[in-house]
DNA sequence: TCATATACGGACAAATTTATCCCTATGTCC
DNA sequence: GGACATAGGGATAAATTTGTCCGTATATGA
């Protein structure tokens, strides 16, 4: 949970499975969230060797990240989430309306 | 990951997969953790429909837990997330220690 | 009477996670 | 020069999660 848990990881990580990317095209494909915090995510996805940052030392600067095989590993793990939730939706969005009531 | 990503629901679950048990049960389990703790993990799983609490109307009160179909439904994500953190702990535990080096 | 057991929850503190604001630096185009 | 793009991070605020402390109530047994 510690690798995987973070509010956005999985998502990054469904999103680096489909292929490499730039850090900017993340940031739009993520944009309702801040760069900073997309940022953190993928260090932090670095770190624990589930992703990899290649840097080419071009100008502009060139950076991709890109799945590792233990990244990859993760990712049936993930589409099983997926789809619980997927199936589980119908069911929470009565749980909530029940405990939102206009609050 | 709302559902099953506090920190020990997917524990209380596992547990309750092995039967029913009485709330003094648990808190004896997890004996590090404060049974407040787990009375609000117990009651937000209660709410999303993952467990069931059954009140015995005697003296002294009679409670117990027991997991729902829904819940059953999410033990084999748990089993997997164990098997992967399984694999994975080696190499996490070489990358705890590049890390917290000292500190 | 006092300690134990059952089960629960309010008020609060501590810790962690997420998010925002603003700054660096380099280069291209108008 | 000014606007935009590339990639990144420090400082700090906001929000959420987790944990502790102490209280409720009832009953049993020493």
């Amino acid at each position: 949970m510690e690798v995987m848990g973070g509010k956005w990881k999985s998502c990054i990580l469904y999103e680096l499975e489909k292929g490499s990317k730039r850090p900017s095209e993340l940031h739009r494909h993520f944009e309702n969230t801040s760069p900073r915090v997309i940022n953190q995510q993928l260090k932090e996805l670095e770190i624990h060797g589930m992703i990899e940052k290649t840097i080419f030392p071009e100008l502009p600067p060139h950076v991709e990240y890109s799945i590792t095989d233990d990244g990859r590993s993760l990712i049936p793990i993930i589409r099983m989430l997926e789809q619980w939730g997927d199936s589980f939706r119908p069911k929470m969005t009565r749980i909530l309306e029940k405990t939102e009531t206009t609050e």
